[in-house]
DNA sequence: GGCAAACATGCCGTTCATGCACCTTCGTCT
DNA sequence: AGACGAAGGTGCATGAACGGCATGTTTGCC
């Protein structure tokens, strides 16, 4: 099992603020994408997914913070696979592993994440709440690293921002560069975190 | 000079939008830090500020970004001594003595950044604001790295992304730790550099 | 002096955001 | 099975936020 945390399986009331969460977000991240944040009203995204506009704002405390979820499932599926990779694996080839692990897997889920990434470089105003999303995974992602190198110090916590750093640059770099496909996405990536490993510091 | 950007004394004009701009953001940082981010309005902080409420948004989108402004001053003032270093040292070196420089001079400018950062850990609405102003630096450091080691590819981005990281994580470790003063502060940053220029990877 | 641009302000409508009360649905206990 | 408590969903009301537009005022430049 990849998810740590739950171990009953959810009820029906935990699985349907599940759909409705996830209507929420999709809807966001649907209407955001087709007609522009400016354009697109909390009232809109809650009639889209078939609930109230007061709902909405039990799960998301503006649309903003709605359209960047997506981006929030990617980066703990990101955590989840770090958390799978053998003990064989230093910390950093673990983490780029686990990046490729969650890129080849879900399609749907890992196109949402690119789109999220695309709208907050086209749309100032996403870019905070893109950001939160990845401080709140960096936590995480540092009580991982800590859990793997038996040690919860400094370390883990320069480690998982760093690496979420070099991630959040390698996708930026990645949509402005030439070639747009995967593979180019992982060379990226790699060489971004091949420049952590190396140490940062220059004559 | 340290700022590299504008030449020719700035006019009246200039002058005045600064002035209003510097009191509308340290009146948005009095208040909140007195009552908190709820109970503060734009109208209050307008009025604190000698302003119309209308012109308010002539400078900020809302009062979390003017309550953040102050930290932005702060990071701005960290990559002008980053580029008045002395090319013997290395880039890792310089931007810690830059940090250093930053701390040791400023008092006022020093105390409101500082002000910010224990805010924004204590009213989480503050948080996807500053760390927007932390990415806004993270590009002006870029430029200077990259103006530094003569190289404008990944290296600067990495390396400034990887700096504003640590230098985040390091005042939150700073701010939760137990020793308060400016000199264990220093050694917290220059640990978490340190770890940077040493090379993040681990068995 | 005069002119054009930029800034500050007031007005007004739309949207956002939240507290409160009520209803429905789910989970659990007996 | 039935009842009860808890939690989610909904509607309403209110205050704040946000942004366009028109207007007066200041500034920079000729």
């Amino acid at each position: 099992m990849l998810t740590g945390v739950t171990v009953e399986p959810p009820g029906l009331r935990e699985r349907k603020k599940l759909a409705t969460r996830t209507a929420l977000r999709a809807a966001a991240l649907r209407l955001v994408a087709r007609d522009g944040l400016e354009r697109v009203t909390v009232d809109q995204i809650a009639l889209a997914a078939d609930v109230a506009p007061r709902t909405f704002r039990h799960y998301f405390s503006c649309k903003e913070e709605a359209v960047v979820a997506s981006a929030q499932e990617g980066a703990a599926a990101l955590v989840d696979r770090f958390r799978a990779r053998p003990a064989g694996e230093s910390v950093l080839e673990a983490l780029r592993e686990a990046v490729v692990a969650v890129m080849d897997e879900g399609e749907a889920t890992s196109r949402d994440h690119l789109t999220v990434l695309r709208l907050a470089r086209t749309t100032p105003a996403l870019q905070p709440w893109q950001l939160a999303v990845l401080a709140t995974a960096e936590a995480d992602l540092a009580a991982a690293v800590a859990d793997r190198v038996g040690e919860s110090g400094r370390y883990p916590q320069v480690c998982a921002a760093a690496t979420f750093a070099v991630l959040r640059l390698s996708l930026g770099r990645w949509l402005d560069g030439p070639a747009a496909d995967l593979d180019a996405l992982r060379a990226e990536i790699g060489a971004g975190l091949a420049e952590l490993a190396r140490g940062l510091d220059r004559p």
